[in-house]
RNA sequence: UCCCCUGUAGCUCAAUUGGUAGAGCGAGCGGCUGUUAACCGCUAGGUUGCUGGUUCGAGUCCAGCCGGGGGAGCCA
């Protein structure tokens, strides 16, 4: 009996013995025939980029069968291991028998026939796109990062929360929530006031999905010290763009003990240690992102793993603007102190000023949110952005206000209602110490990693504003 | 939500100043070949997103609607 071997395993060096008997089965990509009575099959089954060459000689039982096969039908095959007679790979498979499992019906209708496609296209075909070559590269990718940052965290001593996807938090602040209720729309439950009574629905009070596991995992990191949340997030956002998408993935790491100088080192720790991971594990994908899709792709990565983060403050970053600016550099958004930094101020800053990545910290009370942490100065806190170069913003974090008296203040000048944070403030009055972390968005790590344009593509089933297909 | 672009065979695109559609790729068939982005030949395939309007005549001009993309804002 022929052992079932992947065709990573099957074109790994050493992976199987020249002559041995193995079956492999997977999806067919191309299929040429010879009239000198043999057929070539290239076969993939998604385990690595590449796909192994399966030659079936003529006098198969069921070679009829065998030439009407086309890109996308499965079929499993059992042959021999043997060196390639032809040029382009190194062994193939001298098939004593190919089964096919499932033929392709319509050929001609086939929507991820063996040809170039644009992504918009292949978005409408979420469900097949994964067989194309870029796709699998990408849920490959995908994967080694997931791992790698699990991996990562895990070997620092940090414990993976589940935060909640269903929030009950009134707090969490950022952007529009999505609702979930089980109550009935056509009918929907009225106080006597002719507000809708939530009393009546499934929680007994509102509720939305998670924008955030922040609030959530800052009560575990002070008592586990080292945690983080890896899982989706819902941002109910109007936003159209290559970068937005309304269930996305995030990281946020949280640390106890620890200020926004740790916050930093951290988060430039773990970029490079992820990145050094995916080059280390998916040499053939990394490659294919390089040759077809971006390239720059390896060099920014590693030039991005070698550099050592700048690190400047808000204050002398737009020192840094305004005197480029003086020096008659051009910017379409004014430049002056108290203002967010627009992308083209963090592209400037990154690729123009100090030529690597860059943390730049302790930004303007007013843009920030108000669980930073204030500074001494009273008008800036401990939040940090990393921008690098070719994309700008990549993590966003902060210190996070310990002190009850100043956080309250804090809650107070904002006009948000302290007593839905009553729980958040329990984190302050037992025990509290200071805490720092940060977030990081997944697919814009991928579009990072892979040069990858646009969000949508990074994401098995994109959700975007109008769009929840499959 | 705002601004810009766009919607023609399965896919990517053509179609001069409005005169009722072509190519490449893919697919099918045949030829050739230890082939590999194969190559050569033939064939099939379109109510030009939808609705209305202007016109003798609309893929082409106008309006509305629907879809797609890019940018901005928001952010991750």
């Amino acid at each position: 009996m022929a052992t079932h071997v992947s065709v990573k395993q099957c074109l790994a060096p050493g992976g199987v013995d020249l002559g041995q008997t193995i079956m492999v089965q997977g999806w067919v990509r191309t299929r040429r025939d010879s009239k000198a009575g043999l057929s070539f099959i290239q076969v993939h089954d998604g385990t690595c980029f590449d796909a192994v060459q399966v030659v079936a000689p003529g006098d198969l039982d069921n070679y009829e069968d065998i030439v009407r096969l086309t890109t996308g039908a499965s079929v499993r095959c059992i042959g021999t291991v043997v060196e390639s007679k032809g040029k382009g790979q190194s062994v193939e498979i001298k098939a004593d028998a190919v089964d096919v499992i499932g033929h392709v019906e319509d050929p001609d209708t086939y929507p991820v026939p063996a040809k170039r496609h644009t992504f918009e296209y292949l978005r409408e075909q979420a469900h097949l796109r994964v067989r194309t070559n870029t796709f699998s590269a990408i849920a490959r990718v995908r994967h080694c990062l997931s791992q790698a940052i699990h991996r990562y965290f895990h070997e620092n001593g940090f414990y993976w929360v589940h935060t909640p996807i269903i929030t009950g938090s009134d707090c969490e602040g950022a952007g529009e929530m999505f609702r979930v209720s089980t109550l009935d729309l056509a009918n929907v439950p009225r106080t006597p006031e002719g507000d809708v009574d939530y009393a009546e629905d499934f929680f007994g009070k509102e509720t939305n999905l998670t924008v955030s596991g922040q609030l959530n995992v800052e009560s575990y990191c002070l008592a586990l010290s080292k945690v983080y949340t890896f899982g989706p997030t819902f941002r109910a956002e109007n936003s159209n763009t290559s970068r937005h998408l309304a269930e996305f993935w995030m990281i946020e790491p949280e640390i106890a003990f620890a200020d926004l100088a740790d916050d930093a080192d951290l988060a430039e720790d773990f970029l490079k240690s992820i990145l050094r991971t995916l080059l280390e594990e998916l040499p053939d994908d990394m490659a294919f992102f390089q040759q077809r899709i971006d390239k720059t792709c390896i060099d920014r990565l590693t030039t991005f793993i070698d550099a050592s983060f700048e690190r400047m403050t808000y204050t002398d970053a737009i020192a840094a603007l305004e005197q480029a600016v003086a020096k008659g550099e051009q910017f379409e958004f004014p430049v002056s102190w108290g203002m967010d930094l627009q992308s083209e101020h963090e592209r400037w800053l990154t690729e123009t000023h100090v030529g690597r990545p860059i943390v730049v910290m302790d930004y303007p009370k007013d843009i920030k949110a108000f669980y930073m942490r204030m500074n001494d100065d009273g008008r800036t806190v401990a939040a940090m952005d990393v921008l690098a170069p070719g994309i700008g913003e990549i993590i966003g974090g902060s210190q996070r206000e310990e002190r009850l008296d100043v956080l309250d203040a804090r809650i107070n000048e904002m006009g948000l209602e302290i007593d839905d944070y009553w729980w958040y403030r329990d984190l302050r009055k037992y025990g509290t110490v200071p805490h720092a972390g940060f977030g990081l968005g997944f697919e814009r790590t991928m579009a990072f990693a892979t040069g990858m344009a646009n969000v949508r593509d990074l994401i098995p089933f994109p959700r975007t504003p109008r769009t929840a297909r499959f």
